[in-house]
DNA sequence: CCAGGCGATCGAAGCGCTTCGACTCCACTG
DNA sequence: CAGTGGAGTCGAAGCGCTTCGATCGCCTGG
């Protein structure tokens, strides 16, 4: 491996030169700078990461910790991690992927070993087990979610409150009395992760204020699941006529159930999913939908970051407007 | 941050006393032993992982490149993603997230910042430009996936022919003799991602052993896509009683439209898909189905690595044998 | 014409850890 | 009882980089 001191050695300056050349935290006179600009293309150099780190404290390295369990909202998981990665990237950094098994054991690790300058967690859940000790820790952080106490964090995350009540707002204007939320499977309710219950919060705001009755079940994804899910809502609310789904796992089965049943869409059911613009486009009906803005929430957590650790940071949370997209799952009532 | 010497004071030892309890090198007194461990405890000491790294020369990071596509084979790819972390971990290892954009420049990167003791390449193309790099820079590395020359590398993956002749094999037995095969879209097989033209391979071969006809068609997610790849088939090959599916986004759409079509699955066709046990189980249809083994794959790939990174690794293919699970989507051709 | 200042560069002191050689006991062996 | 060797420990020398003075010209204003 090529090293500081040869470049120096090979331009014919000092090795605190060539750093100097490398950071431009000294003013290098251009002739200076070109001949070192060269040596280090000749030589093939690249700074040393660990020595850098030692040196300089800085790892330029973000760590995210992703959720461990793959069997939900995957694609957009997914999403956010490639967004995080690409845009730390623009910003002269790297990922340190972190699965959630390690769970807060992680976080204390991280921050002691100083692997990374600041950490992005996704997946917060109410009462994350893992602030407190990054509160404690000092690490520079970012949520993406929101968790009961923001108190000294900042979060991103999409407005699920608004998100709920803009579908119901939809719905409502459409002439829907009596509408259905299909929600993600129980385990994460019960887990608190925020974001689903938000987007209840939302749905039955907006519905009181518009006189909408709502009928809210969890559901595990799948056909079977999401059959007798149906069967249950049509027998509680027979004049059911809108469909609010945030799961994408029983988004093609809603439908596909719907036209079993001899239920059009969406001249007899109209239909709104919360979903990844993909889903919503893809399905077998083009799906009225908003859209889950993963790529600017990952890029959004990043810049946070990016800011924070360039001291411009504040604490505040950031969240996202959502947008309605209307397509053909969506209509008015049938008089 | 309470460092190495602080540890060593502590506990009335010197330095390097301390590092030799923590990577067990050398021999230490068990009262020695306890007396730093506890010292550990009492301070919270965790080793800089900076300062490691540079007098070790060893980082005890993974470096994963993901593709970037994020349109495709997407929960596959999360799940080999988290695999991978996991696994890493139980082996001490953590693991950079590199995404496909920087290409091969990333390769360079890595190898020349000493950031990452080793790298997993995913979605490895036939001619990879990545290849040549990593052979250059003597960097450890195994790719989940097979280049056209695998001299030198180590790689692990699914047998895709073998997966290809599997699902022929088993669509002949139950009487097939007309096989479509629906496969990723056109992109896919012009990169030349080995897996999807394995996999054809592999049928053709098959096929031919048998004495079974096939029609391949790539095809694009989606329900339109799908719609007119199914029409074109059944206008080629009207006498088409089997499919093979390889595209998670075509399953549904393809179960959904024979439906609509009134072919009665498995009475009137058979389908068997190539796809994650997820997708396969959570289908309208209980797919038969050839699991892609992520979890395997990722965790094959880092027992690979930290073998050779031990010295004790060996330059080879490992190819995943696949399973074919019968469900409810196959059966007999109708007499 | 000289003090003062600034731009450009260098040297050296670490950053926190690993590792090698050396040293000290002490239990054996012959 | 001297000699030998292994177990246990220590000190010091880096690993490759950043960064803080310090130095050295050279230009400028008074």
């Amino acid at each position: 491996m090529v090293t500081l001191a040869e470049v120096a050695q090979h331009a014919g300056v000092s090795a605190s030169t060539v750093s100097y050349v490398l950071s431009g935290k000294r003013s290098i006179s251009a002739s200076t700078r070109e001949r070192v600009e060269l040596s280090i293309q000749q030589l093939g150099y690249h700074p040393n990461a660990g020595a850098r780190a030692l040196a300089s404290s800085r790892t330029n390295i973000i760590a995210l910790m992703v959720p461990l369990r793959t069997d939900m909202y995957v694609p957009v998981m997914m999403e956010i991690a490639i967004a995080v990665a690409t845009t730390a990237r623009t910003h002269g950094y790297d990922v340190l992927l972190l699965t959630g098994e390690e769970g807060p054991a992680a976080v204390r690790r991280i921050a002691g070993s100083s692997l990374a300058d600041a950490m992005i967690l996704m997946d917060v859940e109410l009462h994350d087990e893992r602030l407190p000790l990054l509160r404690e820790s000092g690490r520079t952080a970012v949520l993406i979610g929101l968790p009961a106490d923001t108190a000294g964090l900042t979060c991103v995350d999409l407005d699920f409150e608004a998100t709920g009540a803009l579908c119901v707002e939809h719905l409502a204007g459409l002439g829907h009395r009596e509408i259905a939320v299909i929600g993600e499977a129980a385990a994460v309710y019960e887990r608190h992760t925020g974001f689903a219950e938000r987007t209840v919060d939302g749905i039955r705001a907006k519905a009181q204020e518009t006189g909408v009755r709502v009928l809210h079940r969890p559901c595990e994804g799948g056909y079977a699941a999401m059959a007798s899910t149906l069967a249950r809502v049509y027998d509680e609310r027979p004049g059911t006529t809108g469909f609010i789904v945030q799961n994408e796992a029983a988004v093609e089965p809603l439908l596909n159930l719907l036209q079993q049943q001899g239920r059009a869409v969406p001249e007899d059911v109209s239909v709104v999913a919360i979903c990844p613009e993909q889903v919503a486009t893809q399905a077998s009906v083009r799906l009225t939908s908003v859209a889950i803005p993963a790529q600017e929430m990952g890029r959004g957590a990043v810049e946070q970051v990016v800011a924070k650790l360039a001291g411009r940071g504040t604490d505040e949370v950031e969240l996202l407007a959502p947008e309605l997209t209307v397509r053909a799952s969506t209509g008015p009532v049938q008089a």
